[in-house]
DNA sequence: GACGATACCTCGAACAACAAGGTATGTCAA
DNA sequence: TTGACATACCTTGTTGTTCGAGGTATCGTC
């Protein structure tokens, strides 16, 4: 009976597929590089945490997925639905609002 | 055998406990109060969270704490010591990092 | 003498993030 | 041709943080 809210600070590695999906459509493989390019080398997601993300994200409706042989390799393609989108904006409204206060905590004066 | 690092995103709740108290000694109870207040409204961290972290700051001797009585109660209050301001810095520094290289994914323009 | 605020604490569950592994194909060089 | 390395997908088991809910005790006050 212990109905537990997710971790305040939880969802940052659905946060940037989201948005680098939003970008442009990526396969797994390929997202894995494009997070650590893209914060300039500040976070590295492996592809276990990378590739679970991508399903449920998937199956709550978020992303859709088409796989495409690419050279004798399979490659899962992922885009935005309408949902992922909307999903998006709500993620970086939270992340926005916890680190504004982050923000706000940490510029005060030091004890000097 | 899983050696396993720290999630990427953790220790937020330690940074705030030392930035609060590199401003000034509190007690545990006061704590609560003033993560909520100093982070306008937007963090809020209940006593199981605080407690446990600042008994695991003391063992690792980031903090000392010494015992008071008021008015019949027993308040608890904490200071850092050279350690825990160290400590401080080096989240600083992590958080930072991590902060700008998600500001910089989100940053990007939209795929429009 | 019951209620709410203060003040401390611990427990068990939930869950995200992690490393490590496993499958299979392609390329290139020894 | 075989061995190594990169690509590309995936799942598993563990860890560690965070969480709510509880439990103790004192004080004021109604």
């Amino acid at each position: 009976m212990t109905q537990s809210n997710p971790p305040f600070m939880s969802g940052v590695p659905e946060l940037l597929l989201l948005r680098l999906l939003d970008q442009s459509e990526m396969y797994g493989y390929e997202l894995v590089r494009s997070i650590r390019a893209a914060t300039g080398e500040a976070i590295s997601l492996g592809e276990g945490v990378i590739y679970p993300v991508l399903h449920s994200l998937e199956r709550s409706g978020s992303l859709k997925s088409k796989r495409m042989a690419v050279s004798g390799r399979t490659r899962v393609y992922y885009s935005l639905t309408g949902k992922g989108r909307q999903r998006l904006g709500k993620l970086q409204d939270d992340w926005r609002r916890i680190q504004g206060g982050i923000a706000n905590a940490l510029e005060v004066p030091s004890h000097a």
